[in-house]
DNA sequence: CCATGAATTGTTACCTGTAACATTAGCATA
DNA sequence: TATGCTAATGTTACAGGTAACAATTCATGG
């Protein structure tokens, strides 16, 4: 008996309960008490009743940091996307919870909001609580971020995009195939003076837009774009509308770098008395839910968003149980959806 | 010198460097690495140079586990709410994040898809974790819940609705009030056969459903309610139009108890050629960005969740440095927004 | 009645960063 | 030169759970 222990028994601050205290109360070490939690077939059983009404009684809660310093495990797992309110990484994020929570793992979100700046430091962070793997997106990563994740020596994951070379695996579509095909469906239908409108020029957005271009370039066709850095949402949508009939009043199609952009154009267009898609053709990226339901039906580019969240959380658990990287790259079709404003 | 450092700067497993290991290397303790980190002034300027290329060599990673069990201060939040994908919740993150992120917070997220169950189980992991605070949402927490709470000595928020009592702090709008105004809204404009369409009978939508029965009764009117217990959706708000258009064919409103379903039902009508608001007057909750644009404009509800997450954030800020609660309720206003729907 | 071994419980050490205290070096002043 | 003081660095201990090993108990068989 050490003398600490009756310091922690008596008054002190309401500090949570730690094993030794449950072990004080019941008379034995904090190993018997660890022994019953972990398997209590070690434990006599009269001792398990005891110690059971004592965890009961003070309200023990497992702590996990021990572990983490000792064994460096913290069956947390990080997972950094550039956006959190964005509905295809929520969607993203769904997938990859649906893996990891059953499996007994917490995700750690953090969000760097397209900024390569604060992609370094949410990493960082993220490592300095010991998660045990990655899943991050884009593909473009700065020298610091490619050191911290080698020297980290976790797993990592890449998503969204199939196309560049990975640090490890990456899991995710082809967008400027995605995008390529969807011009070429539009042409085909069609249209023929169509805009390409673009938000947050990410990595992404960037090669959507090369497969636009080259649909175009391919068909003989003149390309057009209109952009900004800022975030994407319907009322910008509207906004790019109004810009691309000013700009090119003979406009007959809108290729959205994604769905908010192309129902905020579809509005504009209903607002203006622009009728669609017999006066002009609208598709989006990614399959919104909304996309599905509203009137008329939008052209979209379905993706698997939540099945690269759930096969980026199961190639990871695989690796923790150290399976080695079998596919480095693992492509997943993107379905041309038509609807009907094309 | 103890002998376990040269094991470690030897072959070993490729495990993320020390301290130890960059102490090693420049040939001090770790103790004056980790004052260099602090505060370099405590170092003398020529170590600071070899220290500060030591750990750029090593790509030395901070780790939080140490101070997280000695201070158990692990700069971390956890925040729980029914749903990761709900764009309700999803701006609600942001509001959190927005505030926690600046001020050197981690945010733990975590949902429990409306399960009390669930909800135990995910306090108890991000206790695990020694999370510094915790912001919850609901109102009706199990016994356990309350017990591992007060045992764990940390502050609680819980936000979405200010109508129950909190465990110490609630920030949210009166989710009954809300829905009352808006079916008294809904009936000025002429609209008698109202339906409310509820999905995912948690607290919050119950509290709505009362405020709409409350508004009917007190309007001489009949309440009619279709509700599922699964998630919401707009393909949902379709299949109830058809569903209350069979059951009442007079129908001529539909308040929905958020804004997905009330999308889904306009484009039914749309499709079914039924005119909005003429024929039939439609209203959501929450005012989702697509209301603002859509045509017609949705009648909706307002909420002001950024500004819980914010809120939330910045009063748990407050209590982690020591100042006690001020008010232990916070009600925000919400805007009914008539739009062209209704 | 003691040896053997299984079942049960105890002891020690460890993981990593840092607070608290200790030591040493370096320099100025009496 | 001795004294005192500051600046710079070192040493020790600690947080809480658990692996690894040690000790104890108790029953069984020879």
């Amino acid at each position: 008996m050490d003398t600490s222990l009756d310091m922690k028994s008596s008054g002190m601050k309401n500090k949570r309960p730690t094993l030794q205290d449950v072990a004080n109360l019941v008379g034995v070490t904090k190993m018997t008490v660890s022994r019953f939690l972990k398997n209590s077939d070690q434990v006599s059983p009269p001792l398990r009743i005891k110690i059971k009404e004592a965890l009961d009684d003070l309200g023990y809660i497992p702590n996990r940091a021990p572990d983490i310093l000792s064994k460096s495990k913290s069956h947390a797992i990080g997972v950094l996307l550039p956006s959190l309110t964005n509905h295809v990484f929520a969607e993203v994020i769904r997938g990859v919870e649906s893996i990891l929570e059953p499996a007994g793992y917490q995700t750690m979100l953090a969000h760097y909001g397209y900024s390569q700046e604060a992609e370094e430091s949410r990493i960082a962070t993220l490592l300095s609580y010991n998660v045990d793997g990655l899943i991050i997106s884009e593909s473009y990563h700065t020298e610091r971020v490619r050191k911290m994740l080698s020297v980290a020596g976790i797993p990592v994951i890449e998503i969204m995009d199939s196309t560049s070379p990975p640090i490890e695996q990456a899991i995710g579509i082809d967008n400027q195939a995605a995008a390529y095909a969807m011009t070429e469906c539009m042409i085909k239908k069609g249209h023929t003076k169509i805009v390409y409108f673009a938000a947050r020029m990410d990595q992404r957005t960037l090669l959507r837009l090369q497969g636009y271009k080259a649909a175009m370039h391919d068909n003989g066709l003149t390309e057009m774009c209109i952009s900004t850095d800022s975030a994407s949402s319907f009322s910008l949508g509207e906004q790019f509308m109004k810009e691309a009939l000013e700009k090119q009043p003979d406009t007959d199609g809108i290729f959205c770098t994604n769905d908010d952009l192309a129902i905020g154009a579809l509005f504009a267009c209903q607002k203006a008395g622009i009728k669609v898609p017999e006066e002009m053709g609208i598709a989006g990226f990614h399959g919104h839910d909304i996309a599905r339901v509203m009137v008329p039906l939008l052209a979209t580019v379905i993706t698997p968003r939540e099945e690269i969240g759930r096969l980026a959380a199961e190639h990871l658990l695989s690796r923790l149980k150290g399976n080695p990287v079998t596919e480095k790259v693992i492509n997943l079709p993107f379905k041309i959806e038509p609807g009907e404003s094309i």
